[in-house]
DNA sequence: AGAATGTTACTGACCGGTACGTCACTTGCG
DNA sequence: CGCAAGTGACGTACCGGTCAGTAACATTCT
């Protein structure tokens, strides 16, 4: 009874017991990041992980849930390293919002990046009822919501257009990426930013 | 010999023969696109075509090969439209960038959007030596510089930087469309762009 | 006649998922 | 103490279904 549950909690209140769980889960969320929900099954994983099968289903109630849960952690990792970033620039709201777009072109910049881990399973997994969605959805609503709060801080009149302004720069820049690397657009990231911040400015 | 060749020239001359080989490209481009590659097996295609495996495998040399043949045609349709809207907007230059952007501002806002097919096919196909993936880097660098020559046009001082930073701003509203739709982020995708051709402008 | 297509049946590999046996370690009890 | 019963974690071996792809042959249309 609440099989998955125990695999979640223990990542979350920081044991670090290796158990067949955890490899599974380390395993399954690099695997799924490099590769692809679809283009990992889940012998590839248990394989790779050095566990078996009815393993993996003992932690979790289905593959689907092993992708929720995935992504379930990507989403905290990755909201919490823009609340550091952003908490470690103190309080000078320019400083703030630069530490935020600083965040996502080192991203960029890493040589293993291949995209926003919840764009790329929203792309791949189209039915609408999918546990994973439901993560995407708040993962995404809470960034844009956090752009809003610093563009706020900023005082410019139309906080909410320079929040999804930036926000669009910010996801074209991870997009185009997957065809032309770092070196592409991509690197206009910062430079486009910055014109849209000074043109709000005004 | 040649096999699929001859499927993708019937289409190019422009003749409207129904054949099997046309009902499974028509068929096999509607599924990639709405509910991605991977999601579709070679039996939903024929069916859905309502022809027969062989008649597939008679056409194309693979799925692989179908794929791809699908995103050359995606490709060229593409970039014909944005050919066909810049050239009815005259020589004005800032009129001829507007009618660019007000296309994929068109595109965004239809009803069964479901993102730019080469994107999606790009994060879903991450092995390098696909034949798809030339197609995709052809086609994304042959638009990068669509809009590299139309600022240019503007005369503004750095047009590489300014087609750079609406690429990424276009491709950003094409990407946030997976999770937020059209009302989302999206919808500030021309006030954005138009926020930034005023910036380089002065 | 001959080209295009359909019919049927098949392959081997892989998919997500599971029934059941095994092992180590603890716990209760005389 | 000693020993058996219980408990949890794990692996072996397997399930039915689906995947892409093919061979051989019959049918239809022109």
């Amino acid at each position: 009874m609440a099989k998955n549950a125990d695999a979640c909690d223990e990542l979350g209140t920081g044991s670090a017991k290796i158990t067949a769980a955890t490899k599974i889960f380390d395993t399954a969320r690099d695997l799924f990041y490099r590769r692809g929900i679809r283009a990992v099954g889940v012998d590839e994983i248990v394989c790779e992980a050095g566990v078996t099968k009815p393993s993996l289903y003992r932690a979790f109630k289905s593959k689907d849930e092993l992708v929720a849960a995935c992504l379930r952690e990507s989403a905290r990792e990755g909201q919490e390293e823009i609340e550091v970033a952003v908490a470690k620039a103190g309080s000078e709201p320019r400083a703030r919002l630069d530490a935020l777009l600083h965040h996502f072109a080192d991203k960029l910049r890493q040589p293993d990046f291949r995209g926003c881990a919840m764009n790329n399973v929203a792309i791949e997994l189209s039915e609408p009822g999918h546990p994973g969605r439901v993560v995407i959805e708040g993962c995404k609503t809470e960034m844009r919501s956090t752009i809003v709060q610093l563009t706020k801080e900023l005082g410019v009149a139309n906080a909410e257009g320079l929040a999804d302004g930036l926000l669009l720069v910010i996801e074209g820049a991870i997009s185009t990426h997957h065809v032309f690397g770092s070196q592409g657009p991509a690197h206009s990231m910062m430079a486009t930013c910055d014109a849209l911040i000074e043109a709000h400015l005004r």
